[in-house]
DNA sequence: GGGATTTGACCACG
DNA sequence: CGTGGTCAAATCCC
């Protein structure tokens, strides 16, 4: 029973909504350790304000589509072979029938940071068995990239891959970009099963897991951090695609002794000084990496 | 021996 | 034609 556009784009609101709110959750949390981590601060901060900002436009474009009876838009970008009935709008720029070979699939990259000192090649172990396949040193990069698809690739026909790269300014940032969802039927993590001592060392080596989300005819990306403590993700963001970033974690809120004065004037300076227009799909565009639109 | 990795070649795309 | 992604033979490892 295929679910309407209308109750998918409800549906994504509601994951994106969750989102924030898990997010500033987090974000309370962390305001009220001794030491706050500024970065972990500004990435949630960060992070709320992309939910936000997508809700917000969701909401806004369906209004409009009521409006003015239009198709609905859906904001699930990814399934491409789902046969849409109405035409696609963004047709209009003449795309020379892209080969079906590659593109079709959706992708997304995530950021991870290993411990400093766990200087391993294997950045984060995602719970998934990878085959690398592959590994091409690109241009202006100083250190390859890896390419990885699913060891269930034969057995299944999972079509999933994922390329990894660590980053040249910092060694101990992995960028690994997934491609394709899996369809194989998946034993997460064939190790230990899932005990909490395992989970801590998804904690532990995902100290900063950002996963940009990536539709293939628009420019827009959504962007959500993982932080190290207190990793309580529960949206599957989008579940076409989005299974192996799924972590379910023990939620260990804090103490809520949090101020809400604190937290919210960090919300408030961060909206006060990145009064953009919300629509516009530009967003990425905001400088949200000025220490100054969150420092207390 | 079987599965995973390495690595140069091949190919698609811009 | 350069670059990035994939293939596949060779090699490695258990």
């Amino acid at each position: 029973m295929e679910p309407s556009r209308d109750s998918l784009d409800h549906k994504r609101l509601i994951e994106v909504l969750t989102m924030a709110q898990v997010q500033t959750m987090q974000l309370k949390a962390n305001l009220s350790e001794h030491q706050p981590s500024f970065e972990l601060c500004k990435s949630l901060a960060q992070n709320i304000h992309f939910a936000l900002n997508e809700a917000i436009s969701i909401s806004m474009a369906k209004l409009k589509e009521q409006e003015n009876h239009l198709p609905p838009v859906c904001f699930n970008s990814p399934s491409p072979d789902s046969p849409v009935t109405g035409s696609p709008p963004s047709e209009s720029s003449e795309r020379k029938e892209m080969s079906k070979k590659r593109k079709t699939l959706p992708k997304w990259s995530n950021q991870v940071r290993v411990s400093p000192g766990a200087m391993m090649d294997t950045p984060l172990d995602d719970g998934y068995s990878w085959r690398k396949y592959g590994q091409k040193d690109i241009l202006g990069a100083k250190y390859p990239r890896g390419y990885y698809r699913c060891t269930h690739r034969n057995a299944q026909g999972c079509l999933a891959t994922k390329q990894v790269q660590r980053s040249d300014s910092d060694p101990s940032i992995f960028d690994v970009t997934y491609r394709g969802e899996h369809t194989c039927i998946h034993k997460l993590k064939p190790k230990a099963s899932a005990s909490q001592e395992n989970q801590q060392d998804y904690l532990s080596l995902s100290n900063n897991l950002k996963v940009k989300i990536e539709g293939q005819d628009h420019e827009q990306a959504s962007t959500f951090s993982f932080p190290s403590s207190q990793l309580t993700y529960l949206s599957t963001l989008d579940n076409h695609f989005m299974d192996n970033n799924y972590f379910s974690v023990s939620p260990c809120v804090n103490n809520q002794q949090t101020t809400e004065s604190d937290f919210n004037e960090i919300i408030s300076t961060m909206t006060s000084t990145t009064n953009s227009p919300v629509v516009d799909m530009d967003f990425m565009d905001i400088n949200l990496f000025d220490p100054n639109n969150f420092l207390p």
